[in-house]
DNA sequence: GTTATATTCTACTTTATAAATAGACCTAAT
DNA sequence: ATTAGGTCTATTTATAAAGTAGAATATAAC
């Protein structure tokens, strides 16, 4: 399961992305905490962890916010799941972004479990990386 | 990601369908955690969690045991995923077996995360629901 | 330069849920 | 009756999610 931080980044993303082709100043964490009904202080933490990684823009003091670091056909939903949920496979031992091998592994190579997450994996990067901002924005979700 | 409990069930009903296959006896809990090297207590609540569900049979009593209710090749990943983490869905309001509505969701039919995750959903469910545990044990794993 | 506004950063508390553990209790075979 | 097993209740521990409070910092406007 997605968890509640890539949800809530998501939400507030794509709001930013909708937003952003209107007018071209920065949103304030107020506007989107109260827009998309987000708890705010989580927000900040969310949002902080989208600009830390680049994904986000953001301008500090009076008229300050955030928008997006790069055009919305350049930011894919994976990208996004990836930056707060750290990867977006189903067990660690399939991801590319966050690999870890698992506890008592005794050998990857024939594991039954992993060999059918594999194929999760690749389904959900494939739909995931191939949808960006602006796809989602305009509901033209491809697969 | 899958949960420990989802992880740890598929570990040890997978054990129990290569072992199945060559003696007809219950297994015990204390062999499948010992094998798998699961924590045993945590098992035990898996275990019974799948026997409510009408996916492993137990014998009580001395000589008893765990084993599978079905055949191997009429229970499928999908199933036991759902029997532990009660869904395969990346967010609840694209499941069949635990939909609930988001929060805060002013529309579910306009909902561009709702869009993208059914895609992820529908492939998942592809995966785990077309791959048995015979699939499983045999390393038969399509798409 | 001062003020207002907004992000950034730190720290702590609470609540909910997942993960793990402990022990008493029930069942069936011998 | 005894033994070997599952069943059930309760509790603890760890982590995710959320909320609270406040100080530090940056920028625009005056």
């Amino acid at each position: 399961m997605l968890s509640k931080k890539a949800k809530y980044g998501l939400q507030a993303i794509i709001f930013l992305a909708k937003e952003t082709r209107k007018k071209k100043e920065p949103m304030q964490i107020s506007e989107l905490a109260a827009h998309e009904n987000l708890p705010k202080k989580f927000l900040e933490i969310i949002l902080l962890d989208m600009r830390k990684q680049g994904i986000l823009h953001s301008q500090m003091g009076r008229g300050g916010g955030y928008s997006l670091a790069r055009e919305a056909n350049k930011i894919t939903v994976g990208q996004i799941v990836r930056a707060l949920d750290g990867t977006i496979a189903p067990i660690s031992c399939v991801s590319k972004s966050a690999y870890r091998k698992c506890n008592d592994c005794k050998d990857e190579k024939t594991c039954e479990i992993r060999k059918v997450m594999q194929k999760v994996r690749d389904a959900t990067a494939k739909i995931l990386d191939g949808t960006s901002l602006e796809d989602a924005v305009k509901g033209k979700v491809k697969f």
